[in-house]
DNA sequence: GTATGAACAGACCGACAGTCGGTTTGTCAA
DNA sequence: TTGACAAACCGACTGTCGGTCTGTTCATAC
């Protein structure tokens, strides 16, 4: 069962691929079924077979990005040992991530309104708000209860002063402010 | 013609009324213009004289609740003379006013998707975060340009913090601590 | 009275997401 | 070698939806 499974799974993949390209592109909404069949020259039949629904493919596609972002982040901390400045150099590479269309398009425009609030954040904090908490409560000195707030208000902060960057003019110049505005609210969340 | 108008008037007014509705419980895209048609006993012809498609349906939604949360604030400072007093007083009313429902879903969920968020940032600007910024650089020292990003943060940060009381199980409980939260947020934005 | 245009009515259209009864094809046991 | 089986795939079809278009009604202006 290798030849047939391993078909499978390229099918999939390729899937994927050419979704990504059309969501970033187009949106969610602006992205028909239809045009990922003709793109991916796959039959409908196929992608009903791999996936239940369109929610279903922007999932996978959501999951693809989510696995890069992640490993950018763990990149940028390796082999840091104070919490504090770990956490603020992952800060700093999400906001440098968020500049790239697809986490754009996928993760901060899309994600919310396809999956709902409820289960968007549920998969964030899987992903990445559970590991945030983590910092927030080594870095700071923070109320247990606070910690839950304000990593949401950081991540919310981040995502925002990304989007910022994202449709600002020069975008050079205001990756520079927004990086500073990002290490700044950081320190401001930190203190005791 | 004031008979004709009226008329006209009261049917579009009715059309918002039940769309506000529909689009709360169901979210934009769980409402067909079909179903509103059916609530509103409203032919198709006599929405799309009104309004040129769903999302201006939408649309006009919105500013009636944009009309209500900004009401609210107002109330809420009237009469303050201290700029710093007035923006927590105005905060505090915001994360309650997000306690509705429909601010929650038409407001935080569905606008950014429905007008993509270049638009749904304009509109803010006009109407909420223009005046958050103003106030901002009232009652804090800070830089000008760190203005303009903390009133994103803050405004993003109230809006998870809102988000959060809303799913959490006690609510009640879950105002009282979130309260807390927006206010030491907006204490650590001003610092010097 | 008649012309005008705002307000409304509802049949109709194309596009879309999703379904369903098939067909192909790799695998494995007998 | 063969026949059963199931995963992978195919594409015609369906129901629903947002939006269009050709009227019809009727209050008002002249």
């Amino acid at each position: 069962m290798n030849k047939k499974i391993d078909r499978g799974q390229a099918t999939r993949e390729h899937l994927v691929a050419v979704a990504t390209g059309l969501f970033t592109e187009h949106g969610y909404d602006g992205t028909s079924i239809e045009s990922v069949l003709r793109a991916a020259e796959v039959s409908r039949g196929a992608l009903y077979h791999h996936f239940p629904g369109k929610d279903a493919l922007f999932a996978a596609v959501l999951d693809t990005v989510y696995d890069r972002v992640e490993a950018d982040g763990a990149k940028a901390v390796e082999g840091m040992t104070d919490p504090a400045e770990a956490l603020r150099a992952a800060c700093l590479t999400w906001i440098r991530s968020a500049a790239d269309p697809v986490v754009r398009q996928v993760m901060l425009i899309d994600a919310p309104a396809v999956l709902g609030w409820q289960r968007w954040r549920e998969g964030d904090e899987a992903r990445t708000l559970g590991k945030l908490k983590v910092a927030l409560r080594l870095a700071g000195r923070l109320d247990p209860v606070r910690v839950d707030y304000f990593a949401h208000v950081l991540l919310a902060g981040l995502n925002e002063i990304a989007m910022l960057v994202a449709r600002a003019d020069d975008r050079v110049s205001a990756a520079v402010e927004a990086e500073a505005a990002a290490a700044d609210l950081l320190d401001r969340l930190l203190r005791a």
